[in-house]
DNA sequence: GTATACCTTCAAGTCAACTTGAAGGTCAAG
DNA sequence: CTTGACCTTCAAGTTGACTTGAAGGTATAC
């Protein structure tokens, strides 16, 4: 299989694999005669694993590792517990960091709604956003 | 004001102050005869607003385009608000995006418990995390 | 034989908001 | 007169996951 239809068959670019490739993420598969990579079954597995594995937040570098402890032979399923469990911590810290700044907008879009335009004082930058 | 108060008294990098500069955040300020930047208290203001705006969650860009509006002239009011609009989407849509991947984090960390890693099957590549 | 669709490598660009580093000038204190 | 804190400019690095571009080779259909 070459590379085009790897992608096309797993809803990546071309230029994804080749970068999966380039920083360690999928062994380099074998080549034609004329230089093509030349992919079996398996690559699209790796691809797809690498794919479910973002969608559940981890990074490249993770699951990087994760397919490194599989090669090594090791069940990487403690590692991966792990890693899910800090990413779920990852999570929770930026929804409740985006939450306060949902709080802090909604705040700022009542102030807006209050606030006469007329009345914006001249010597401020915006009255709707102002430190404090 | 030289550009290391400024800096510590509102409390940002003196280096982030000259980026701010460089994009066109803020205006170049006066020079004094060796040629050390020479900030009036206005420029505090800026600051100050600039790291209140972006408490909210603006970009540089947008923060840009506020203080272009008001040195136009323009009461950037209802330009504020239409931003403030925009980015209360914006946010309500990550943080959905967050809660669907938490939601799916969750799902695997049950997993993780549930199975067994002794039985994992040798050619799949973690029995935790899979494509479907 | 030629069009075109695909492949190759390597370097560099993208986004955001800065920071870091190098090489040097200025200023006040002791 | 030297030390040290502060300032200057300009270029490049950071983070993550890629994409884009240039310059060229290969495969297949007509």
């Amino acid at each position: 299989m070459r590379i085009g239809e790897l992608a096309s068959e797993s809803g990546v670019q071309s230029s994804a694999i080749r970068y999966y490739e380039a920083i360690g993420v999928l062994a380099p598969p074998a080549r034609t005669p004329s230089g093509y990579r030349d992919y079996d079954s398996s690559a699209s597995t790796r691809v797809q694993f690498v794919k479910a594995a973002q969608q559940a937040g981890l990074t490249l570098t993770e699951i990087t590792s994760i397919f490194n402890l599989r090669d090594e032979g090791s069940q990487p399923c403690r590692h991966v517990a792990d890693l899910i469990d800090r990413k779920l911590g990852q999570i929770n810290d930026r929804i409740t960091a985006l939450s306060q700044t949902r709080q802090e907008l909604k705040r700022l879009a009542k102030r807006a709604e209050r606030l006469d335009p007329e009345h914006c004082p001249p010597n401020s930058i915006c009255q709707i956003i102002e430190p404090n």
